[in-house]
DNA sequence: TTATCATTGTAACAAATGTTACGTTTTTCG
DNA sequence: CGAAAAACGTAACATTTGTTACAATGATAA
């Protein structure tokens, strides 16, 4: 059992190899095993530590009182569980996490975490790029999620894709309904309109933008 | 002028008097002016310092090359703007920063945050904590967008409201449409038929939860 | 009080999207 | 290669939401 695995995640992956056992014995933490199906943590638990998932995936799920399940996420190790929350005015943990297989994980001392940004500029700033880039993602995803036609959505999608005109989709389209929170037929249905109307050209995943000008206005409406 | 006022800012509210002279002395800044509808920063400048605004108010908007423009947000003083885009990978403004009223901003590099960050705890928390804080409303935000029936919004947003089943709406119907991207009429429809199927009753801003299981299972469809 | 303006309720109709079902094409894998 | 599975296209119909318009109610200020 190694806690050298913490630098295969994102926040400390940048800290350089003579650092590391430094970093690692200035750390207050366990590790902890998790079965398939166990509950790691509970939505409403308060959040004291760093959860760093070194093994394994987790499913974040919301719970309701009715006992109706709602996905939120899949999180795959080696990445931090929800580290925004650890300083977040209301640090608890908003939804019930749970594994997906047998999860590794390295629980970190909130005060270590601290004494250790202050020392360690490049955790400071692995720590900082990695919520940044969290902000950046939800604010994608919002901003896809507050257009509100399914072209829309799609205009979107596929402008932030192109390049000198062609654009490939990253995913099948049963996948990409799923992102746009949309059914299947609908999502197939307005891209053949999109093909009909001159816009688009699309042939499996790789495709043709025909005019730029309307896939821009229909990201408006 | 005094850049004092930056402990108005949530970022740094938190730091202690005694600490503030000599945090103010460590800092590289410089102060800025801006009239009414002047353009603070543009789409895709790169965030080389930490923008802080501490008098006026601003709006974020996308605007597309068709000419339209989507407004993203209203920012008022005193607080940061996209404080995580300084850190993010990709540290580009992604709107453009237009002033609505006179505003005064202090314009921070990204060094001095960076050893302020490392030096002073309480500035570190702060900093973490408006981020955290950041990734939640974004979070919530999703939630709720990600929500696809109206009447699951009302939901989510009357529950998230009620105390013994007694619950206040914080805005009137046109700003509550704003907020879940759907226009007024279809909200008061959604509203009315909620008092009908018995689920809950309002009057004015003020109402009650009438069948606690009807509008938990409402968020799940 | 009364005139004015903002807010809300509601109805008729239009448009967009979901639902269901089924046939066709493409991919995967033995 | 060939069978099975997955992905995709599409049609008919149901449902939800948007659009537009107007009346009713409530709040505000002269």
């Amino acid at each position: 059992m190694d806690a050298h695995d913490l630098f295969l995640c994102p926040i400390c992956s940048n800290i350089p190899d003579n650092q590391r056992g430094h970093f690692v014995r200035a750390l207050t933490f366990k590790t902890k095993f998790f079965e398939k199906g166990a509950r790691i943590a509970g939505q409403g638990d308060p959040v004291h530590a760093l959860y760093t998932l070194l093994e394994g995936s987790v499913k974040a799920e919301m719970v309701s009182e009715s006992g109706t399940v709602l996905n939120i996420e899949v999180i795959r190790a080696p990445n931090p569980l929800a580290p925004a929350f650890l300083f977040a005015k209301n640090n608890r943990f908003p939804v019930d996490v749970v594994a997906l297989e047998p999860c590794k994980l390295i629980i970190i001392s909130k005060e270590s975490v601290i004494k250790q940004l202050a020392s360690n500029e490049t955790f400071l700033q692995g720590f900082m790029t990695y919520n940044s880039d969290r902000v950046h993602f939800l604010s994608e995803r919002l901003k896809l999620l507050s257009t509100k036609t399914i072209k829309g959505k799609l205009a979107q999608y596929i402008l932030a894709r192109t390049k000198h005109m062609d654009f490939v989709l990253d995913m099948n389209q049963t996948a990409l309904s799923e992102y746009f929170g949309i059914t299947r037929p609908s999502l197939s249905r307005s891209l053949s309109e999109m093909m009909h109307e001159g816009i688009i050209s699309l042939k499996g995943k790789r495709g043709k933008v025909l005019d730029l000008g309307k896939l821009r206005k229909a990201i408006m409406q």
